[in-house]
DNA sequence: TGCTCGATTGTCT
DNA sequence: GACAATCGAGCAC
């Protein structure tokens, strides 16, 4: 099991967020491990993307993406969600969206407190709850493989990669820097 | 110092 | 399908 190093991170971002579909993304969390694999990213490019947070320059929430490849970048929205990000070169970062429950279901779902299975982490929001990502993981070095991970599974399973538009944003909709796993049943709608 | 609204989700109609 | 929840970044004054 390899743990993805600072070269992976250190490409253009729309490279690392295809690549990253099918990685294993791996929390230590104080009550368990808890690993999933990456089944939806998207895209945000720093330079020239006005939909990206290091658009308008360096802030206080952004401060890590002009740092380098390789670290966590997590930010608070609507003053109830969490959303992971990984960043890249050039102020570029890739949104995880969804992932597949791997290890640590269990914990997963007690946290959450539901009954659907693909409820625990089909959405930006979802996955972090259920993994219990806060602002405390903000700038991890993603590199050192202690808490927070990504790992190159085994079992390279095959699967298609589509792209299409990114969700939830009012500007620069037309990219199609939103990529998924054809068929997965984790990726939102 | 004050105000607006967001890379979302869950609940109610 | 519409909308409330709820915090803080970012910008206006």
């Amino acid at each position: 099991m390899g743990i993805l190093p600072r070269p992976f991170f250190a490409r253009d971002v729309l490279v690392v967020a295809q690549e990253l579909l099918g990685k294993h993304l791996t929390y230590l969390s104080k009550e368990g491990r808890l690993t999933g694999r990456i089944v939806e990213v998207e895209a945000y490019k720093g330079i020239g993307d006005p939909a990206s947070h290091a658009y308008r320059g360096s802030t206080s929430r952004n401060a890590i993406l002009f740092k380098g490849p390789g670290f966590a970048y997590i930010y608070f929205i609507y003053g109830v969600h969490y959303c992971l990000n990984v960043t890249t070169t050039k102020r570029g970062v890739v949104l995880i969206r969804a992932i597949e429950p791997i290890d640590g279901i269990e914990i997963m779902r007690k946290r959450r407190n539901t009954e659907r299975f693909t409820d625990l982490t089909n959405g930006p929001g979802k996955l972090t709850r259920s993994m219990g990502i806060t602002k405390e993981l903000y700038g991890v070095d993603l590199t050192t493989g202690k808490e927070l991970f990504i790992t190159n599974p085994e079992d390279k399973e095959k699967f298609d990669i589509v792209s299409s538009k990114r969700i939830g944003i009012n500007v620069a909709t037309e990219k199609p820097w939103r990529f998924y796993i054809k068929g997965n049943s984790f990726v939102s709608k």
